[in-house]
DNA sequence: GAACTTTTAGATATTATTTGCAATAAGATG
DNA sequence: CATCTTATTGCAAATAATATCTAAAAGTTC
């Protein structure tokens, strides 16, 4: 897991026989400057594009979004519920996990090297090339205890 | 998280004002019965149970699949693309993790309490009631690493 | 810059999951 | 046990996230 800089990326696609774009490099600054905690949906970073005046297709993103997702820049985060979310993939002192709320969503973030080294040793151990570790843990908060909501 | 009998599972149901049911014990059933390793999907569970003679019907699956989940009883895992997989949540010594391969989804369980533990931890700090902890580790197989396969 | 290949935008298709509703049955109550 | 209330089911229809198709555009190579 490295972070990655648009030279970077754009060396490792051409290994692929691949093509750096426009719209590649975008997505990837976008990534690299939204708030610490935001996790992007398909759809919401399509609108902050469009907003920042650079838009880009749905489609588009939905191809890159899985594209870097699969090389280890993005990584991709079940949530909430019925969508995928993407934040960019950082090492160690940045990495971290999500503890979440199955009610109400809500989702703290937190740092666990030790769960990162397991991972890693894990993947090695397998003979895997690790792209991602994510421990995610589903719970219920506070407040949805105290709550009579249903489920 | 424990494992549940049917009539624990009733006792909890009936906490919330909700009710036990043929097709909720069946469900409860055939996950506990099922292969190690297995994880269903709802088409998948549906299929199954028509097979068995006890046919549910797929929205039922799809209330009480997420129902179970959030009350602990089942684990729901995004492992392969596009569809939610599930597994009877167990306690310690039968708790595991997940080590996917991205491109051709083979799927390693492993166990590690010490992740478990950590995870634990960090749920009982923030006051979060824990359902499921579960780490995810997205990766490219040894077979993998070896194609040409696109990304 | 010509030839070749990948990628894009936009429209359309796919499919997992949810929802509305009438019928059914669980569980409570007397 | 008979009755009553309301949660739950099955089926059909709706929804929404994501994938795919195609022609046009834009990187790459020579
Ligand atoms: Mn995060
Ligand atoms: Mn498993
Ligand atoms: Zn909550
Ligand atoms: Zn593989």
């Amino acid at each position: 897991m490295v972070s990655y800089t648009p030279a970077a990326m754009k060396a490792e696609l051409h290994e692929r026989g691949w093509r750096m774009t426009p719209q590649r490099e975008t997505i990837l600054n976008t990534f690299q400057n939204v708030a610490k905690g935001e996790h992007l949906s398909a759809e919401e970073l399509c609108e902050l594009l469009k907003e920042e005046g650079e838009p880009i297709s749905l489609s588009t993103i939905y191809r890159n979004l899985k594209l870097m997702s699969r090389m280890g820049i993005l990584r991709e985060l079940e949530l909430a519920e019925g969508q995928k979310r993407y934040e960019i993939n950082q090492p160690s002192p940045h990495h971290h996990h999500h503890l979440i709320c199955v009610r109400c969503n809500k989702t703290i973030e937190f740092k666990n090297d030790s769960v990162l080294k397991a991972g890693a040793k894990m993947a090695d151990k397998s003979g895997y090339h690790l792209l991602d570790c994510q421990l995610l843990i589903h719970a219920v908060c506070p407040a949805c205890q105290r709550s009579i909501m249903p489920v």
